[in-house]
DNA sequence: GTCTATATGGAGATAGAC
DNA sequence: GTCTATCTCCATATAGAC
């Protein structure tokens, strides 16, 4: 790749602290609660320079979510990568990820049916590929995972994928954590129990606390 | 209770008629995107007259999740009458009814942590004491559950409660149902079963499509 | 209580100097 | 590209006649 001149260094940093702090006030109010002064004041920058790196706020967001999503491809190179896991522990190693993300205050909601950002999503092809990059590789594991007995093979595919997304920014961990009653790592497993095993009593152990 | 005249009669009717489109309306777009404006189209009102039934649109907004309450309330008795139900059974039974309360249009999303709305519901004392009536109620079946041994006992009984409220807003219906490929009830059967006993391959049997 | 008309404020987006 | 200042729209909320 061509070598950046110092401003362009300069410039793309500042670009990723915008998406940084769009991150995380996604995260934390949403889409609609989040108001462009906000990320202007976080970043430290005018509000009106905003407009020079991206062209609207759902252009702004969406930018965000596509290094969202990138960061979740890394994870997903990472557990492909580690050697002698099972499918069934490699979509256990993701929920686990996509928890302490949650934790982090990085994991944004999914865009409610009606949002403005959604139309902005399913008109940006970037976001879109990226999306079904993750659904392709996780599709693969849950294919493998039901093969191998250890997802249950009634339920469709689709069903499996859109669940793992929703337990991704499932609120009980936060209201669980608001709490203060556990720590958060205990919240992980037992969210990562109830993802894959329900309310029900069952033989299986809960998971033990991991970093 | 005393009789109430033609008139009051007539401005009650009304009164539910905008908490029935409000209770709608949230479901929808939730809290920040739905406009008092549509609000007042779907009923048929001026949106001034919507401030002499109610101060704010927090407000409003407070007495449609009182009425849904209620709503609930009246369901948990309904399944507290049936004779012959185990813990678990009446467990079942609420997750059903969320669930096809979802499909109906008519279950709101849990307010983000964040939103206007949640101050509001925290010193509403009439939304309050109706959510700890639903907790307490829910409570004692999670722990007849537990000590029959149908919920597992080692998740506290809040994680338990907060669980199944979340799961009755579960987007994962929405979005398996906007692929059209599966019949609504098989939807609820299997995010039903999903919920009681997760992701993983059980010997036990999935629910069968009930009204 | 219901209406029409209006006030008010906030947030996305733009203008134009530097 | 960054800034200050401004525009514009829209949604909540109110005024005042009937």
């Amino acid at each position: 790749m061509p070598k950046l001149s110092f401003k362009a260094q300069v410039l793309q940093a500042r670009e990723q602290a915008i998406l940084d702090a769009v991150v995380r006030l996604l995260a934390e109010k949403g889409f609609e609660l989040m108001t462009l002064d906000e990320v202007a004041a976080e970043v430290g920058i005018a509000k009106a320079s905003l407009y020079k790196h991206f062209d609207s706020k759902e252009s702004l967001a969406a930018a965000a979510m596509v290094q969202l999503l990138e960061v979740c491809l890394a994870e997903l190179d990472r557990l492909a990568s580690l050697p002698g896991l099972s499918a069934i522990e490699r979509l256990h190693g993701v929920v686990r990820w996509a928890l302490n993300t949650q934790l982090a205050g990085q994991m944004p909601t999914l865009p409610a049916q009606n949002s403005a950002l959604r139309g902005a999503l399913l008109a940006d092809t970037g976001y879109l590929s990226r999306l079904d990059d993750v659904s392709e590789r996780l599709g693969a594991w849950i294919v493998d995972a039901q093969a191998a007995g250890q997802i249950d093979a009634r339920l469709p595919i689709e069903l499996v994928l859109f669940t793992l997304f929703a337990r991704a920014c499932d609120p009980v961990l936060g209201v669980m954590r608001a709490t203060g009653r556990y720590p958060d790592q205990t919240l992980v497993d037992w969210l990562l129990h109830t993802c894959f095993h329900g309310l029900a009593a069952t033989a299986v152990a809960l998971p033990t606390a991991q970093p």
